[in-house]
DNA sequence: ATACTTTTTGTAATTTTTACAATAAGTATT
DNA sequence: AATACTTATTGTAAAAATTACAAAAAGTAT
């Protein structure tokens, strides 16, 4: 839409003042991701070290704005792809952040998504962000840019609410795991440690955990059996939900 | 921000690609409102009655540009508030949308809020939006424009959801309610019976449900005991987790 | 063979949920 | 005034879920 395109104005039905259509374009509009990253650590955040003004020097999560021909969802993929070069990564909104002087230069309206990546073998430094990403754990977050704690924060409560309900450690984890490892996937993210013979309860509930016949192999004490997630079955599950 | 402003494009420093920072500025943003009425029968939403092309006649959501000099909370509050001519109507954002195609003129993103009003003498017509607003059955909607079925649906899991742990009946019930209305709320929404007995008993948990000394009048049975909302209470609880 | 480590299963106490019954406290009727 | 009726309010016992903890199983290491 072009600044001389007059479609919008039929919007004005619904309107209760007068406003010159020509200032709402004056905004720019930009998604954010909140990337964090499991591993034996504590859960971490990836961060980006500004390199200009406002904020030189501070960290910021990644973002970009949102290219025209691209949906909202689409836009949080690609800067996710470019981030992390991995092909199949979920990620979930959170939040919109609007609020007229969060950034200084203008009004910047930012939708944030998160996701959860295993920071084995993780290297951010494959991407176009080059050298100036790092991991941040959540427990020790430095001084951030914009409103970008916000975002954090707002993110790291969706997605502990989300891993009660929602199989994230799924491309997490091993594809084949033991249910110890997946325990370690909630203790981490969660921050709390649960029984071993309870959460193994709990999993017994998730039909779509799977027990598989394999097994550990190589370790110095009784191996354990492998699991791996029955995609079919969460999906027609949650289909009929 | 102009179109001659330069500032944004220092976040070029995170993009992957080169692309023309005019193109940013082709789009429009908004927000919609999915007012939820509460009264005898089921729970209805307040929808407009489109006049104008694209979707002419079908019935819509109400919303509107956001303002420059707005935060995206305050232009929900503005239409709100010119719609129900309420004043201190609790409402929640709940998710944004921002297909390219979700409007057939233009690319408009929009951040959907909703909120819940007691419908008893409650009159939309007051407002801007004339004689167009009606109330609809949410389990029985009308064709709808653009993609305002998703954003009612999704919507609606939310106020689902956010019933059970916030008090989003404060303010649409009476200020001194008996425990059979507030009962008769959560069935509403919920589109559920409760157990009288086992409802107190869930109740009694919400240390912000308090009793007063004060009992209906007028009825031709046994009168109940009036509760009221503890918002310092609530505040104070909400504040320490 | 024994010690050690982790997996896996079990179990009993506690707490929460559920279904349903009993009692209380008003009004309306005889 | 006694009785019927309606809803409010409290109680209770069974069922289910959660919790804390223990025991047995199955491997490696000494």
């Amino acid at each position: 839409m072009a600044k001389t395109n007059k479609t919008l104005r039929r919007r004005n039905e619904y309107q209760i003042y007068d406003v010159p259509i020509d200032s709402f374009f004056e905004l720019a509009f930009s998604i954010d991701c909140v990337v964090f990253g499991y591993g034996k650590k504590d859960l971490q955040v990836l961060l980006i070290q500004r390199g200009a003004e406002p904020y030189k020097g501070l960290w910021a999560l990644p973002g970009d704005l949102v290219y025209p021909d691209e949906d909202l969802d689409t836009s949080a993929g690609r800067v996710l792809k470019a981030l992390t070069s991995l092909p199949d990564l979920n990620f979930e909104q959170v939040h919109t952040f609007g609020a007229v002087d969060r950034h200084p230069l203008g009004r910047v309206v930012t939708v944030a998504y998160y996701a959860i990546v295993n920071m084995k073998g993780f290297n951010p430094k494959a991407a176009f962000w080059a050298d100036k990403a790092k991991w941040h754990s959540v427990k020790n977050l430095p001084k951030l840019a914009f409103d970008h704690r916000d975002i954090i924060d707002y993110s790291y409560k969706k997605l502990k609410e989300s891993t009660m309900t929602k199989p994230l450690w799924n491309g997490v984890i091993e594809e084949k795991f033991t249910l110890t490892e997946l325990q370690s996937f909630f203790e981490t993210v969660l921050d709390k440690k649960f029984d071993k013979g309870n959460f193994r309860k709990k999993i017994d509930l998730f039909q779509y955990v799977k027990e598989t016949e394999e097994f550990e192999k190589d370790v110095p004490y009784r191996p354990s059996r492998l699991f791996k997630f029955d995609k079919k079955l969460y999906q027609k599950n949650e289909a009929s939900s």
